[in-house]
DNA sequence: GGGCTTAGGTGTACGCCGTACACCGCGAGG
DNA sequence: CCTCGCGGTGTACGGCGTACACCTAAGCCC
């Protein structure tokens, strides 16, 4: 009556489960010995089926790529790439840690380098020359995986009070920033903390960027 | 005779001792416990300097920004921007580990505070909107910083025969890839793994993007 | 069916890490 | 002279990734 018919772990099992546990109790808590709990598992039955930690990482990061909508076809290379771009945004969006992730990789697996070249047939197939495609590349940085470098990231303090005391001293420091964090860009009613709305920058500057290259490539 | 004259430490010289046993042992190898074999002391007398591993990151993140250079007076705010940020970036390629220290941190410390604040206004000065203002400072995102993530870090394979290797693999599965990457952009003579040139493609990206704004700032 | 291989889970152990807490020597100020 | 507190010490705890030897049970060939 032991119940001991686990299904038995696979990489994929493994993989998913690293995946919720990030999503549930934060990245910073997602360990080897926790994973393993979670499977009611010793910790080193994981390594029979990831090489070790950053086998794992890696993993985690093919898994959000696969999240990703493939491109719809029959779009101009502009739209196809923003639609992608946007995609890939909403699946980073579910999982905040995954960008942190993304960056921190020292190499890229070999699902990453699929979705970069795709990336890249979109733009080549779409007209544009090897040379400018490569400054594109270069110009869209991480937003063509879906996020861009926050200059701060949302520091997450709910406590009203607390807020309004940060907002004056910053105004009483640094009124520039304090400006443009009450200046909520497009819309007026906002605070700082959340005075403005990332998606919309997100976008602004996604088409900013692919309006700029378009525009170079027929003069 | 034991020379126990030892000059006391201070913040200060905990945040020079980080910053130069991360820049030549690796950010990786930087502890508490290492630091403070550098300094012949035990780990916990750091703590009387700093409140801890979280701080010490701080600090040296402020120790890098205080190598940036201050902008130039007299300039108009493009090139004033420009020459700060390349400026930025000359501080961060001395220090490669600190892009991702900077990235890391969960809230800024005053002295990016500060940083930011006299970029804006470098922005507002030059009589961008505010509005305006702020869109440019989630364009440009890290670029800031004088940095843009790569879409993948170089991995530092100085082995010729499995460089040729990697680059008949790439071609076979990634072809779109391989030809960005074996197509130098801008000079003809380049291979895989070191074939674009960082710097340029920066420079590139953000006059795209400051010339983009000046377009908007008088249409 | 008997023995072999082997994939997959176990147990123990090592060396690292950050840091809490109690302690103590010593120079300065009353 | 006595006290106070600054700065360095020693010990210890709980966590981490993972190397290595081991065991067990299922599958396979003869």
């Amino acid at each position: 009556m032991t119940n001991s018919a686990r299904t038995p772990l696979s990489r994929e099992r493994v993989l998913l489960g690293a995946v919720a546990l990030a999503d549930t109790a934060g990245i910073d808590s997602l360990s080897m010995r926790k994973l393993a709990q979670d499977f009611d598992v010793v910790p080193m039955a994981l390594y029979k089926h990831v090489a070790g930690k950053e086998d794992l990482l890696d993993g985690m990061v093919d898994v959000i790529l696969a999240e990703i909508e493939p491109p719809a076809p029959g779009a101009t290379w502009k739209t196809a790439a923003r639609t992608r771009i946007l995609s890939a945004r909403r699946a980073l969006l579910r999982h905040p840690w995954a960008s942190r992730i993304i960056e921190s990789r020292p190499a890229p697996t070999p699902a990453v380098l699929a979705y970069l070249n795709a990336m890249i047939g979109i733009f080549r197939d779409g007209g544009l020359s090897a040379g400018l495609t490569h400054h594109l590349m270069h110009t869209l940085g991480s937003r063509i995986y879906g996020f861009s470098q926050e200059l701060f990231n949302a520091t997450a303090t709910p406590d009203p009070q607390a807020l309004a005391a940060a907002a004056t001293e910053l105004a009483a420091h640094f009124p520039h920033v304090a400006e443009l964090a009450t200046t909520a860009s497009h819309d007026g009613h906002s605070v700082v903390g959340q005075g403005c709305d990332d998606q919309y920058e997100f976008e602004f500057a996604l088409d900013l960027i692919l309006d700029a290259f378009e525009r170079r490539q027929q003069p």
